[in-house]
DNA sequence: GGACAATTTGACGTATCTGTCAAATTTTCG
DNA sequence: CGAAAATTTGACAGATACGTCAAATTGTCC
């Protein structure tokens, strides 16, 4: 029963043996059902019991993983936040690409994300006005680097003449907005893919700036049209379903 | 948590002289702060002190105005709903205006519905999964109508040749996500009136489903669809030409 | 001022939740 | 097998939250 109280064995340095509680398969799981829960009900409306019996423990058995609830948020936020920021502000900033392509990009890999990990998402959410206030710190600032970011290659796009909008922050608002909510309905199993999903919003994201087909490279204007292809099959495919 | 009161006047029969406690002035003090706390931190989480506080009352002040905190959940829950439900549903009845006209009208109406009651609808938002079961139920309902009827208008102007969208459904959701995402950030002491917001929402949904003025016949589309296509296929040959 | 109702409060009881700890149980491995 | 480590559990303590109640305070009207 060596519980390791004292010393601050939670720190993501790869210590390789003294750690009683890393990695193992129930701390894994305690954290993706503690996600899912807090998703749902907020942390703190989640009672640990709840949690525990998610995975099929007593209440207790969860202290031998996790020295406090306040730990296990930490290690969620740290987990789930970290990866979101770090992927939002490598995108953000290049400044090689012209703006549409940008704007295809940025909203592809944010959107892919959400898609990809709407449980995460919504749980980072839910309890954003609950951190601990450090955390809330570097949280905010990350929400406030993305949306620059999408400001900042709407406002571009405007600048060289490749965008229609009156108000760029508004539009990338209306954008992230767009995005951001995929993760409250979008369900892996439903009839489309991340892939596909995140296809639509990237078109949508586009028309929504009104962007202009000036394309650049030859590569991109393959691609382009392919999207293109795919979207008048997608049409004709409807027209000849309400034929009937 | 739900415990039984004893015979207590908590029926909401609309008796004019009995309930000591209605249509109080602390009584819509409590009611605005208690929505405010539950959209920022949930109705779990939020503690009964913490509503008193914030409107200058004890705590066991706060039972001369309520007589449970499920009480005050339940009146907000039918203050809030009711008034959006009802919105919607009648917007969405009608069948008499073509569908670009449509889709502004629903859009403006529920966009500008949000951004009027922004801390209402994210109260909503957020305490939605963690409601008693019969609230949660026709909460459901009115979801699902409204998400219907922004599908029935978008597939309307599709088969009408308005709109060239090709899933109808997420294209709806998007439109949807757009505007209910503006409950987070839009602030009406902001640069932009909610009047200003939703018409530029307005403008994307519009953006969104590519609406034409005029409709073209089934036909025409179709026609349309197969040259778009044949001059895709021709720049991607001669881009592959190119290439070698 | 005084009677009466409206409103607020402090003390109390109960339930629940978090966290601790020693003991019990299971697993691992020599 | 048997010992040591890993894992789980039940009992316990402290804190907090909800809700009750009688008493106290405030306001109103004559």
């Amino acid at each position: 029963m060596r519980k390791r109280s004292t010393g601050k064995d939670n720190v993501p340095s790869a210590a390789s043996d003294a750690p009683p509680n890393k990695n193992s398969f129930q701390r894994n799981e305690i954290l993706q059902s503690a996600a899912a829960l807090f998703a749902q009900k907020g942390f703190g409306a989640t009672k640990l019991h709840e949690v525990a019996g998610a995975v099929g423990l007593s209440r207790t058995a969860f202290y031998y993983y996790f020295p406090s609830k306040d730990e296990l948020l930490t290690a969620l936020v740290e987990e789930s936040t970290f990866t979101l920021q770090r992927r939002l502000t490598d995108v953000a900033q290049r400044t090689d690409i012209a703006p549409p392509d940008m704007l295809r990009t940025i909203v592809a890999d944010y959107g892919g994300w959400i898609l990809n990990h709407p449980t995460e998402f919504r749980f980072v959410s839910r309890t954003e006005n609950e951190l601990p206030p450090a955390m809330a710190a570097t949280h905010n600032r990350a929400k406030r680097q993305l949306l620059d970011s999408f400001i900042g290659v709407v406002r571009q796009g405007i600048d060289q003449g490749y965008f229609k909008v009156a108000d760029a922050r508004i539009a990338a608002l209306s954008v992230i907005g767009m995005c951001n909510w995929s993760a409250w309905w979008f369900r892996p199993t439903g009839a489309l893919s991340a892939a596909e999903v995140s296809g639509t919003l990237v078109e949508y994201a586009m028309r929504m700036v009104q962007a202009e087909t000036r394309p650049r490279s030859k590569r991109e204007r393959v691609r382009m049209e392919v999207e293109s292809l795919r979207e008048s099959i997608a049409r004709l495919e409807g027209l000849l379903a309400s034929e009937s």
